[in-house]
RNA sequence: GGCGCGGUGGCCGAGUGGCUAGGCAGAGGUCUGCAAAACCUCGUACACCGGUUCGACUCCGGUCCGCGCCUCCA
């Protein structure tokens, strides 16, 4: 079975291969770096590093862009508000957001692009789409002129018709013709960013920067193009008129949309105090592991409810899944149980066709728990055999080449041949009888943050991860 | 107001016209020197009201509630 992914453009879940077969082109809405990213934002970029890894484990190469907004209006009022120029005031932010995806091992993009550092390609764009007749000028800045486009609306499935210039919609204090045009290039005002353009120094309209920067690394037609839901409308819409009005080619054939991710069933927000970044939460004393299990846990295209109990759970269930691997590690009889094998068999296959349907990681992750639980069984039963642990690791591997929890960064207060001496001299003290002392060097240990677990045949430990 | 999504056991969260999702938490049990880990059992879930059907949590209609987009937004 293939990879299904459902598609926002054709409302229907399709399945995927790459253009050429075999390096997937992605691009995905980056961050806006005028604050710290929130977890609302990580649940997209997280959702992005599932899809990223499910493609590699699919057999393709990736290339994959993502943009970082480092010019628009509320970095101009931020900056200035804070004495800083855009990009000092961006850079802090910036870098903030590459640590924030580290410690939620996000995979990094193959290239990231600044706005800022595209402004020749978004010139050059707004040059072929007015060339093509799509653009016009009032005072100063350049329009898309949307009736030149008749696709308009294809992505959102919106009426723009309905959108009158008036109510809500016509906030700029720039002039258009229609008040569901866009602007692709501001003119320069007093005390902002601008730079030199054909059509007058400024700077580039928000939507503009995508198209440009997606075309720009990747081609005219992208594989895949993601971002939040929110993004669908205008924003994404926006990016296929201009990509489409400039080249005359499609511009994407997936779009992949991930749902927004809620507190306690509410939408984030300051007012309502369940504002959370991921810097919140480590100072909580949450683990980076158990905020990207959360996130990663429900499928992208269903709001996802964050609570702390979800976190605890969270962090509760990669216990269980690091017990598993260290009880696979003790030593076993030799052989091979077939049982095992073929449990393992299933398991991945199980894996794959929930990460198939359209990247159902709620099921995939179910397939590595039935497994679990299964195998323990078998270790219960002393049908475990030696080379079963291989059996037990193509699961696990899999498991964590997606969700990639299992490492802990975690470091250990009490040095390894420490550990290994106390666990020696417990022995002792066990074969003696004396459970006194062997309680005691555990208890020792235990408050040091090494738990000890025995088993038949020996003793393993590791590092408490709470 | 327009368009769309959803309401599953204490919590999170899959899924299906008839067959135990899974995780977390809770209760009891097995194992263990004791722990821990692990396993077993249990609480008898699908918002409400109608309809279709031999049979619906799953399909249709309605009601209530929540959420999103329509405006900067992941």
């Amino acid at each position: 079975m293939a990879l299904q992914l459902y598609n926002t453009l054709t409302r229907r879940q399709e399945e995927f291969q790459p253009a050429d077969g075999e390096t997937v082109r992605v691009y995905s809405c980056g961050p806006t770096v005028y604050n710290y990213v929130h977890i609302g934002n990580l649940r997209t970029f997280a959702f992005q590093d599932v899809l990223r890894r499910y493609l590699r484990e699919c057999g393709w190469k990736l290339d994959h862009v993502m943009n970082i907004t480092d010019v628009d209006d509320k970095i101009i009022r931020n900056a200035a508000a804070a004495g800083q120029t855009i990009f000092d005031y961006t850079a802090q932010y910036r870098k903030a957001f590459l640590e924030d995806c580290d410690t939620l091992r996000l995979e990094r993009p193959e290239r990231i692009t600044p706005a800022t550092e595209y402004i020749p390609q978004m010139v050059d764009l707004i040059g072929k789409m007015r060339d093509r007749g799509h653009t016009y000028e009032s005072e100063g800045s350049t329009y898309f002129r949307i009736a030149s486009f008749p696709d308009y609306g294809k992505l959102s499935r919106i009426d723009t018709h309905g959108m009158k210039a008036g109510a809500r919609v016509d906030q700029d204090e720039y002039e258009k013709d229609d008040a569901r045009d866009f602007a692709l290039w501001k003119a320069a005002r007093e005390g902002e960013p601008a730079w030199d353009s054909p059509f007058g120094r400024g700077r580039p309209g928000w939507h503009i920067e995508c198209s440009a920067m997606a075309m720009a690394s990747l081609g005219p037609t992208l594989d895949i193009h993601t971002g939040g839901v929110d993004l669908t409308f205008p924003h994404h819409e926006n990016e296929i008129a201009q990509s489409e009005a400039a080249t005359g080619k499609p511009f994407v054939r997936f779009w992949v949309h991930a749902e927004h991710l809620l507190v306690d069933g509410q939408k984030m927000s300051k007012s309502l105090g369940n504002f959370y970044t991921l810097r919140d939460l480590l100072e909580k004393g949450y683990q980076p592991e158990a905020i990207r299990f959360l996130l990663v846990s429900t499928p992208h295209r269903k709001q996802l409810n964050f609570t702390f109990d979800g976190l605890q759970g969270a962090a509760a269930a990669i216990e269980r899944l690091r017990n598993f691997a260290r009880r696979v590690e003790n030593p076993y009889p030799d052989g091979r149980n077939q049982d095992v094998k073929r449990l393992a068999d299933e398991a991945v296959e199980a894996f794959h066709a929930g990460m198939n349907d359209d990247l159902n990681t709620a099921q995939a992750l179910a397939a590595a728990f039935d497994f679990i639980r299964e195998v323990n069984t078998k270790i219960d039963a002393g049908k475990f055999r030696d080379g079963n642990s291989a059996d037990a690791w193509r699961v696990l591997d899999l498991f964590d080449s997606i969700f990639d929890v299992l490492r802990s960064d975690k470091e250990g207060k009490v040095a390894e041949e420490e550990i290994e001496r106390l666990i020696a001299q417990r022995l002792q003290a066990r074969r003696n009888k004396d459970f006194a002392l062997a309680d005691q060097i555990r208890d020792q240990l235990k408050a040091d943050g090494v738990v000890l677990e025995d088993y038949t045949g020996g003793t393993r430990w590791h590092y408490a991860d709470g």
